[in-house]
RNA sequence: GCUCCCAUCGUCUAGUCUGGUCUAGGACACCGCCUUUUCACGGCGGUAACAGGGGUUCGAAUCCCCUUGGGAGUACCA
């Protein structure tokens, strides 16, 4: 039987990177394996659950470059893909199980159901533990009061017994028989609840592994518990450990930006996140830790997953972008930055030569594109003089005559028509300098940069002086 | 409260199943040196971990038990 393993987020707010965790881990196994991987949207939650958000959801997973073999956009033989569309399917399966004695309506109303709560946590038992007292209701007079149309939830009559199952990276997870109660399966607005139509269409669509959360694994039994009433074998599943944030606590919101659109955003790489977040949980064979998702996908397997919840780190996320950026070739490595530049940055007047060039030289000094504008303040700013360092070099009484040796060359050559100064003009000014001024050493080489670009430090002359533009360069002479 | 899960450098992790090759390896961050007459990059090096306690064993990061700590769940959310 081949692989088939699903992605099933609600449409409830923006592609978290959790979540973007937990599709990549299908995906790549999907690939793996040469499976399938489906889409599937669960929007039973009429509330909280927006078209806006599920169109945002398949966006940002094309984003990341984990499409899906079928799903809501794409159809398929399982469909239909949303659950909000498959609730006739649920409805009758419930009613399957009310009819076989498997569950039963319940008429507890929100106060009693509240009382009842309170009750058992006064008493020291779980907060389920009097939610059945419909259970033993007999059945005639239950159907009775439904077809009355009274209010009321369907229950699955929990079998109370111990369950234990094995989970890919758990290994073998054992839950006592009062660990759930009888848990709502249909709420009283007749919509399904997470627990039931998972597994309904985890069953109905084939899947052959639920790969999710931890958060989930409490879940599994109540799961099994459904697979067993309906006599079906549950799929084999693998739960992956949290992500958390700095206070070790579950990742969410107020960690900072934990959707995958504020990484897009502020252009991040999406082979950098998916590689990044890849590491996070789950380990190479080889202790690689750069790659692609098409050079994994061959080897990733389910055997190398960590069971300890992992924090999710900027800073780490920062450098894997950096590496994957620096892996492009020149044309992508332009179309990569060139964008990410405001619209009016003078980037943007000069030649394709030059862009390429700058770029291939400044991307060794970032890793993200919002560092890349301060680094191009060495060639673009007119201010004459700036920055810490130069109050100290200023004050040497030999820069005051390099500064106005520059100032003359630089208008005399402006004056010919040059647009950029070239290396071997720079050599023969440095020459100049050391030989007729008279001036050696760090006095010289600090007093060129400050004459030249204004600053006291910053990256390699004989590369940064090609690059600066003559109007630039006739700006910070004031000519 | 109850249930389930987890525990190696500050962080992500390798190693745990199949005890010895682990004076515990790699990566991020940090520090130092070299190089660059600056800064950075790069190269080299460094600081830094088996939560604690008991067993089992000739030998334990690795197997067992307990303690402690952390997380998740306990919904008519998913």
């Amino acid at each position: 039987m081949s692989v088939r393993v699903r992605f099933a987020p609600s449409p409830t707010g923006y592609l978290h990177i959790g979540g973007a965790r937990t599709a990549l881990y299908c995906h790549l196994y999907a690939k793996a394996k040469g499976g399938s991987f489906v889409l599937r949207i669960e929007d039973t939650d009429l509330e909280r659950s927006k078209k806006e958000y599920e169109d945002a959801m398949i966006e940002d997973l094309k984003w990341c470059g984990l499409e899906n073999h079928e799903g809501p956009v794409k159809g398929g033989d399982y469909g239909p893909y949303r659950q909000s569309e498959r609730l006739d399917l649920y409805k009758s399966l419930a009613q399957q199980l009310v009819d076989e004695g498997k569950a039963y309506p319940c008429f507890l109303t929100d106060e009693e159901l509240e009382e009842l709560t309170e009750k058992a946590k006064a008493e020291k038992n779980s907060p389920h533990h009097y939610h059945d007292k419909y259970r033993d209701l007999d059945p005639a007079e239950a159907k009775k009061r439904v077809e009355a149309g009274e209010t009321h939830v369907i229950r699955f009559k929990n079998p109370r017994k111990k369950y234990t199952f094995t989970d890919i990276v758990r290994g073998e997870v054992t839950f006592p028989e009062d660990m759930v109660g009888d848990f709502v399966i249909m709420r009283s607005n007749g919509m399904p609840v997470y627990n039931f139509c998972c597994v309904i269409d985890d069953w109905k669509m084939e899947m052959t592994h639920v790969m999710r959360a931890e958060e989930h694994l409490n879940n599994t039994v109540r799961q099994l518990m459904i697979y067993e009433a309906f006599g079906v074998k549950p799929p084999e599943f693998a739960h992956c450990s949290l992500l958390v944030g700095e206070d070790r606590q579950k990742l969410s919101k107020r960690h900072g930006a934990t959707s995958v659109v504020q990484y897009k955003d502020q252009k991040y790489l999406p082979q950098a996140l998916m590689n990044y977040l890849c590491l996070l949980g789950w380990s190479h064979p080889d202790e690689k830790d750069i790659f692609d998702l098409d050079e994994i996908a061959p080897i990733f397997d389910l055997s190398r997953f960590t069971k300890a919840p992992a924090l999710y780190d900027i800073e780490k996320l920062k450098h894997f972008n950096g590496e994957h950026m620096r892996r492009l070739s020149p044309d992508d490595l332009l179309s990569y930055l060139k964008p990410t530049l405001p619209s009016d940055h003078p980037f943007h007047t000069q030649s394709e030569g030059w862009q390429k060039d700058c770029v291939g030289f400044f991307k060794e000094k970032i890793n993200i594109p919002a560092e890349l504008p301060e680094h191009l303040e060495v060639l673009f700013s007119t201010e004459p003089q700036r920055g810490e360092a130069v109050d100290e070099v200023k004050g040497w009484e030999t820069t005051a005559a390099i500064q106005e040796y520059i100032k003359t060359e630089v208008s005399k050559l402006a004056e010919s028509g040059a647009e950029f100064i070239t290396v071997d003009q720079f050599n023969d000014w440095t020459n100049h300098c050391k030989k007729e001024l008279k001036i050696k050493g760090k006095f010289l080489f600090k007093g060129m940069r400050l004459a030249l670009t204004g600053m006291a430090e910053g990256p390699d002359l004989k590369v940064v002086i090609p690059l600066t533009p003559m109007s630039v360069m006739k700006a910070r002479h004031g000519l």
